[in-house]
RNA sequence: UCCUCCUUAGCUCAGUUGGUUAGAGCAUCUGACUGUUAAUCAGAGGGUCGCCCGUUCAAGUCGGGCAGGGGGAGCCA
């Protein structure tokens, strides 16, 4: 058997001494001709592997570069010097994987994300990544987690879907046509799908909502935890053109049940996060802290990242109307001095993103539950409410970020929601396994969608979702 | 897609009103030192100043175009 080694964060978090191991793992620096820190990725914290003077001979001191893969056996003491309890004394260094000194782009020093960006495929092995993607898987395995422990399905909807009037966004093609014109067209000049690989026009779902609703008919409650896509031009810190989104879906539940969910839901992962990679989170929040300092001052945060999270989940979400936030904004201070770009004047407008984040980061303090929003800028498929102007939406606005979670009650009478497909132009016979569910044991039902790099980006309090995810799919980008 | 800022050594950045041979710190290499914590000390190598076109006796510096990147907006999760 190759591998025996033990584990750099086991080694770290032990009381034990006076044993012998063997680590295995990549060379952050390596001082003195002495002192390796050793990192295997378990932990953000270095293994200081100590080489007595003149145990090793000339060349293999010089394969010891930053970036070098190594097998280090020896024994555990309580280490000689300071900022580290215990260090491994090597009997034996092998070099399993050398490391080119002169060409290996990481350097004992401080790099900018956008340099790490261009280099993804080896940021993984600088602390900030370490952490963030620990972060990650954690906030990953809660998820389940947490939907498991409540009996809900996972469910897996397709990636490659035919239907492409869910109006979620635009979609990225799939298909097998040859590219170079010579696809077979139908008289109007569009392209003939019959001989394609599927016989049918096909897409990259941009939801899994629609199917979702379809199990939660059966299951009660179901949760997809999947990749998403969007073929939309938007080059922000928030937006990808693959990410990753849970959809829970629930019947028998309204408007307020989902809210309760969806609450219970974010404050579960955070807690877990926090309960199990502490060390990651108190290095994200150090990295962050001196981020701030080269801000000006009104434009910190006023709380440390760890005082954030645990602020949000120990306390309530505000729960608000769309008609009360539009009064907030209206009759605020900000509003009347004009200091909004768009200023607030009449109900019905789509909120602008300056809009949220006041009542989330100056109004509130906190994260806000919006709800109630007129039905003219929301989906065909949220529950008209009884004053015919509004639909049983929620967003939940979450500060530094913006919208985190989007989702409704669903209409479940099958009369409204045809009768709002058509005004809304969306083609009912396209949808006919949809409608279904309405025409055979329809009930009340909701869910809502999280973007999961945005609880990422919340959680690690990065600024660009480019840095929460491995490899970041944004226009004009699709390397590694 | 729109607005705005940026692009100089491997990385992070200086570079004055256009003017000789474009600098620093870190990294790398060579040597010294050896219980170091992003080790230290001495020395060396390393540049198509993003690309193209223009203005000028002269362009890293001024103007135009293109490309790439950052921040903001829209679309949203």
């Amino acid at each position: 058997m190759f591998n025996n080694r033990s584990r750099i964060k086991e080694l770290l978090t032990s009381d034990k001494t006076n044993y012998q191991t063997t680590v295995m793992g990549w060379v952050r620096t390596f001082r003195n001709n002495q002192f390796i820190a050793l990192n295997d990725g378990s932990t953000n914290n270095n293994l200081q592997v100590v080489v007595a003077l003149g145990s090793l001979d000339e060349t293999t001191i010089k394969r010891i570069t930053t970036g070098a893969c190594i097998k280090a056996v020896g024994e555990i003491i309580p280490s000689l010097g300071k900022g580290q309890k215990v260090e491994l004394i090597a009997n034996s260094v092998e070099i399993l994987g050398d490391s080119d000194a002169e060409k290996f782009p990481l350097q004992p020093k401080k790099h900018s994300l956008e340099f790490l960006r261009e280099i993804a495929h080896l940021r993984f092995r600088t602390n900030t990544f370490g952490a963030i993607f620990r972060v990650r898987h954690a906030l990953a395995f809660a998820i389940h987690e947490f939907f498991n422990k409540k009996n809900f399905v996972y469910l897996h909807t397709p990636i490659i879907t035919a239907s492409d009037a869910e109006g979620a966004g635009e979609m990225f093609k799939v298909t097998t046509l040859p590219l170079d014109g010579t696809a077979p067209k139908n008289d109007d000049g569009s392209i003939n799908f019959k001989d394609d690989f599927f016989g049918r026009s096909t897409n990259l779902t941009v939801s899994g909502q629609l199917e979702g609703e379809l199990a939660a008919m059966a299951f009660s409650d179901i949760y997809t935890f999947g990749p998403t896509f969007r073929a939309e031009n938007s080059n922000t810190t928030r937006h990808l053109a693959e990410f990753w989104m849970i959809e829970p879906e629930m019947a028998f539940s309204d408007l307020e049940d989902n809210m309760n969910l969806a609450e219970e839901f974010i404050k579960y992962i955070i807690k877990h996060a926090m309960d199990n990679n502490r060390e990651d989170l108190e290095f994200l929040a150090q990295r962050l802290e001196e981020e701030e300092k080269s801000k000006p001052q009104n434009e910190r945060s006023e709380m440390g990242l760890i005082e954030k999270l645990e602020f949000v989940v120990n306390n309530d979400f505000e729960r608000i109307t769309y008609t009360e936030a539009i009064d907030i904004l209206r009759e605020s201070n900000h509003n009347k001095k004009k200091k909004f770009q768009y200023l607030i004047n009449e109900w019905g407008i789509d909120l602008q993103s300056e809009h949220e984040r006041y009542l989330v980061e100056k109004h509130f303090k906190k994260p806000v539950i919006l709800t109630n929003y007129p039905k003219d800028i929301k989906a065909f498929y949220m529950r008209q409410n009884d004053d015919g102007k509004t639909v049983a939406a929620m967003d939940i606005l979450a500060p530094g970020i913006g919208e985190i979670v989007g989702g409704s009650q669903r209409e479940e009478r099958l009369d409204k929601l045809t009768q709002r497909m058509n005004e809304m132009h969306i083609p009912t016979e396209e949808l006919d396994w949809y409608l279904d569910t309405r025409r055979f044991g329809a009930c009340p039902h909701a869910g809502f969608g999280l973007g999961f790099e945005r609880i990422v980006l919340f959680v690690t309090g990065m600024g660009n979702i480019r840095d929460v995810i491995p490899f970041p799919r944004y226009p004009k980008s699709a390397s590694f």
